[in-house]
DNA sequence: TAATAACCGAGACGGTACGTCTCGTCTTAGG
DNA sequence: CCTAAGACGAGACGTACCGTCTCGGTTATTA
C-alpha cells in the first residue's frame, strides 16, 4: 500500500509549503539594508517589514539574526570564477587581479567585507562556509600558476599558497588596513612583482609566452 | 577624543576636575572585556562594574559604547615601531616581517583585529587615527626600503606604498581571510620575494656594502 | 485607558491580542508593592518582576510610571457600597459611618489614602476616575439622608452636599490630618451631631424611627 | 587675650560661618520650585541653580530631599493664629472657619497641601512637626469652644477634639477628597451645625452673657 | 469533501542592554 | 571651615531589539 518512494528520501512533507517568495524576498532586504545602514544596524523588524513578511517567517528559516546575515554574506559570494588561459601567464594573471580589482571596488561587497571578516572571525559557520569557498577558488587559482610553471615563466619549486596570497594581499590590505587605492596600477604592479619574484633561477626564457614586453 | 586644551593657556574649568584614575579604569577594563568575550558581547554595564564606575562616568567621556570601543581600539594601537638597522637588507627586512608576525599572533591583537577594521571601516574617528597611525609606522618601514635602493640591493624606482602593501599584505590575508599560517615561513618569504621581485635591473653588484645611492 | 472599543462593531485588531493574565498580574502585582513599599519606593522592574511580565508589556499599557499608580488606584476605588435600610435614620447612618470607617482601619486603604489624593491631586485622569466615583457613591448616600427628611428626622431644607461632608469630613480629618483615632466613637458622634445638628426646628418627632435610645 | 565669652555656652565655631543668606535663598528656591511642578517634580540640582548655590550647601543644611521638603512645608505653617474673642461665640467660630477657608482657598497652600500630607503620612519628622502645630493650634481653638461652654451657647460635655474636627474636617474633605466648593457657605453652614449639634440639652438661657464657668 | 498540518502576516510577549537622569557624596580652587 | 561648580558611584527610568508565541487565516496533502 502507501510506499510512496521509500527509496528517495524526498519525504514531501504535510502542510503548506515554505513560499519560495518568501525566501528570496528576505535575502533581498537583508542585503539591501546592510548595504544601507551597516550590518550593525541591521534590525530583524526591519528586514521583515521590508519583505513584507512576518518576523516568525524569518525566524522559521533561520535561527537567529546572525544566521541571516550569514546566508546574506553567502548568497554574495556565490559566484563563480572563469579560469583564464590566454597562452600568457601574465595576461592570465593580470585577468585575475584586475577581476578582483573590480569586484570590491564595487560597493556592495567594498562595503560588506569588513563586516563579513568580522562575523566569520567569531561564527563557526561563516568560517567553515569561508573555507569551503576559499579551498574552490584556489583550486582555479592555482590552474594560471601551474600554466605558467610549465611555461617556464614561473619557478617550478613555487609555493603555491604563498604565490596566491601575495596576488589577493597587497589588494586586500588596501582595502581592509590601509584604504591605499585599489586599481589597475596595483593589479600590475603585483603581477610584475608575482613574475620577477617567481621566475625561474635560470633565465631560460617563456616557451608560449608573448616575448616583447614594456611593463606601463 | 582627547584633545582638550589647544595651548598652555587654556582655561582651568570650575568645579571637581575629571579623575585620570576613571579615564584609565574605564579603558583597561573594556579592553579586558572586549578580549574576554568578544567586542559584540561587550555590556556598558559590565565595563562600569568592572571598572569600579558609574554608568554616567562612562557615558561622560563617551557619547556611545562605540565610542568607548573606538577609544578602546586606538589605545591598542598607540605603540612605536623600532627601526631596524643591521647593514643588511635581508635581515632588516625580516626583522621587521617577524615583528608582525609576533604581534598579530599574540592573543588580544589577533583577536579584535577584524572588529577593529569593521568599526574603521564605518566610523570616521577610528579611520582617521588608523591614518595617523599608518602614515607614522610607513615612514619608519620606508627607510628600510630606502637604506635597501641605496645599496643596490633594490631597484631605484621602486613603489615604496606598494613595497610596503606587499611586505603586509600577505600576513594579512591570511590572517584575516584565509586563516592561512602566519610563522616565520610566511615571513622569509615574504622577505625573499620582496629582494627578487624589486631586485634591480643590471645585475647587481653588491649587497652589504653603502655605495653609492642616488635616493629617488 | 480602558475603553477601547466604542460599539460591539469594534474592529478586532490583527496580530497577537493583549494577554487579560498580564493586566491583571500588573495590577495586582503594583497594589502588593505599593503596599508593602510605599508608593514613593515602587520599582517598575520590581513589578515587572512579581507580575512575571516583562517591562515593555507595562509599558505598552502605561505611558509610565505614574499612569501604572494612577490606574492602580483607580482598581482601588472599584467597590461598590450598599445603601443600608434599616428604617432608622440613626442606624443607617451609624451603619454607613461605621463602613467608612472599617474601610480606612483597614490597612491597604489607609496606607494609600495619602498618596491617592496627593497623585489626584496632580493628575488630570485620576482627579476625573474621582468625580465619577463620588457622584456615584453620594448617589447612594443621599438617600439615606432623603429617606431621614421624610421621616422627620432631619429638616427638609437639609443642604445635602453639606451633609454628607459632614458625615465624612471629620474622619478623614483625622485620618489625614491630626492622625485623631478612628474608631466607632468617631462615627457615633458624627451621627448624633448630624441628628442633632440638622433635626427639623420644630420638635415633632419621628414617625419610623425607634423611639428611645441612649447613646452608648 | 582670645576669651571670647566663655561663659556663654555658644562655641563658636572656626572657620567661615555660614551664611544666612543661603539658607533663605534654599527655602525661597524650594517653595517657588514646589509651587511651580510640584513636590515630585522637585530637584536638587534646580534648588540649587535657583538659589545660586551648590549642592553641597543645600546638604550640609539637610540630611536628603525629603528633609528639605519638610523643612519647607514647616515654613509655609509658621505663621501664628489669633484667637477671636467678640463676645458672640458664632462670630467667633464664624472667624476663624473663614480665617482657614480664607487659607486654603491660597494658591500655594492649597496647592500643596496634598504632598505635604503624603509627605506626611511616610516621614516621621513631619508627622511630629505636625503635632507639635496641631497642638498649638488646637490650644488655641479650643479656648473659644470653652467659651462657647461657658456662655451656655455649647453643651459643657462637649468633646472639645471631635468639635475641633468638626470645624474643620468638612473644609478639608472638599479640598482634599471631593473637590467641592470652599466658600463663606461652607464655613456659615459649619458653623451653624456646630452651634445647633451642640447645643446644650436644656432650653438655653443667654447667649452673650458670660455666666458659670465650670471649665474642666 | 472534510480534516489535518504547516504555513502566513501581525504584533504582543519575557528578557536584556542601552543611554539618560537624579540622588547624595566628594574634590577642586577660592573666600 | 565655608563657598560654587561639577564629577563621582549607584541605580531606576523608559526605549529598543531579540527570538518566541499567539492570534485569525491560507494552502497544501491526506482521508
Amino acid at each position: 500500500m502507501r510506499a510512496l518512494s521509500p527509496d528517495q528520501s524526498a519525504r514531501r512533507p504535510v502542510g503548506r509549503p515554505r513560499e519560495a517568495r518568501a525566501d528570496r524576498a528576505i535575502l533581498s532586504a537583508t542585503l539591501e539594508l546592510m548595504a544601507e545602514h551597516g550590518v550593525k544596524a541591521l534590525r530583524v523588524g526591519e528586514v521583515a517589514a521590508r519583505a513584507g513578511v512576518g518576523k516568525a517567517t524569518i525566524y522559521r528559516r533561520y535561527r537567529s539574526k546572525d544566521d541571516l546575515v550569514a546566508d546574506a554574506f553567502g548568497a554574495l559570494v556565490d559566484e563563480q570564477i572563469e579560469v583564464p588561459d590566454s597562452g600568457s601567464t601574465r595576461d592570465d594573471l593580470l585577468t585575475l587581479a584586475l577581476e578582483t580589482t573590480e569586484l570590491y571596488t564595487g560597493t556592495l561587497g567594498a562595503k560588506l567585507l569588513p563586516s563579513l571578516i568580522d562575523e566569520m572571525s567569531r561564527r563557526e559557520g561563516l568560517a567553515s562556509a569561508r573555507d569551503r569557498f576559499m579551498t574552490e577558488r584556489r583550486k582555479g587559482l592555482r590552474v594560471v600558476f601551474e600554466r605558467g610553471i610549465a611555461r617556464g615563466d614561473l619557478r617550478h619549486d613555487l609555493d603555491l599558497e604563498f604565490a596566491l596570497d601575495v596576488l589577493a594581499g597587497p589588494l586586500f590590505y588596501r582595502l581592509l588596513v590601509t584604504n591605499g587605492p585599489i586599481d589597475e596600477a596595483l593589479a600590475s604592479a603585483t603581477v610584475e612583482l608575482i613574475l620577477r619574484g617567481f621566475a625561474p633561477e635560470s633565465p631560460r626564457r617563456s616557451q608560449h609566452t608573448k616575448k616583447r614586453h614594456n611593463s606601463k
